[in-house]
DNA sequence: ATCGGTGCAAATCCTTTGCATTTCC
DNA sequence: GGAAATGCAAAGGATTTGCACCGAT
């Protein structure tokens, strides 16, 4: 059985509390001032379990970022400052859940270009 | 100015006759059977050429798998197999161009499930 | 007391980079 | 000839993993 531990909930706790998609190191900085012993193992096993339970979902790759939002929305990356803003446009509803190729159980959607703070 | 070279040209005629997204050690593999000195650096930064280019496009990460059709379309990536499929679906160009957060300079969707070769 | 979770360090995977050499214009 | 590209190998960043110890149930 999966057992309940400081380090899970310090690390849902922060998740939930920011909107900025933080990645990993993020996290695991974060995290660190209130556990100072904890590990980057740690941290990456807790967030694949989040991920997996979907708890969480990961929102970008290279690093990996995170949302503990949940809800249907999409993403606009700011390829100039890397931001992440969340998006909830009604037209996401419009996503096919039955394709001819299989059935969708989840999607993502990446909006990419230059946020107001960047330009434009 | 920049060259052309055998190299490049075997990379981007070697994408654009597949329609399976292969990965750079996938690309690699079947253009060293042309060439066989190739190299994964050479691969790498060929890679990165064309993507800023806009000749092809980055459809996936870990490890980044790559698309010669530049045409607005949708990924369907199966969990079970790992195939990519495209997807045409008309709902895209409803993609808003302009968002509250920035302009939209280009976009990626993905749509998760199984395809029917791995049931339902 | 058990056995799942943690911390640490090493390992792995993917990708990038430095540099000497090659090759295209 | 000279700049740009290549090949090779080493370095880099992100993530995973093995294992001994710790701690929740």
């Amino acid at each position: 059985m999966e057992r309940s531990t400081i380090q899970k909930q310090a690390v849902l706790e922060y998740l939930k509390g920011v909107k900025t998609h933080p990645s990993a190191e993020i996290i695991f900085s974060a995290v660190r001032k209130k556990l100072p012993t904890i590990s980057h193992g740690t941290i990456y096993r807790i967030l694949n379990t989040l991920k997996q339970k979907g708890e969480i979902i990961e929102v970008a790759k290279e690093p990996a970022r995170f949302d503990a939002d949940t809800s249907p929305h999409a993403h606009f990356v700011c390829q100039d400052c890397g931001k992440i803003y969340d998006v909830f446009d009604k037209n996401i509803s419009l996503i096919n859940k039955k394709t001819k190729i299989g059935k969708v159980q989840n999607f993502q959607i990446y909006l990419y270009g230059q946020c107001r703070k960047c330009g434009n």
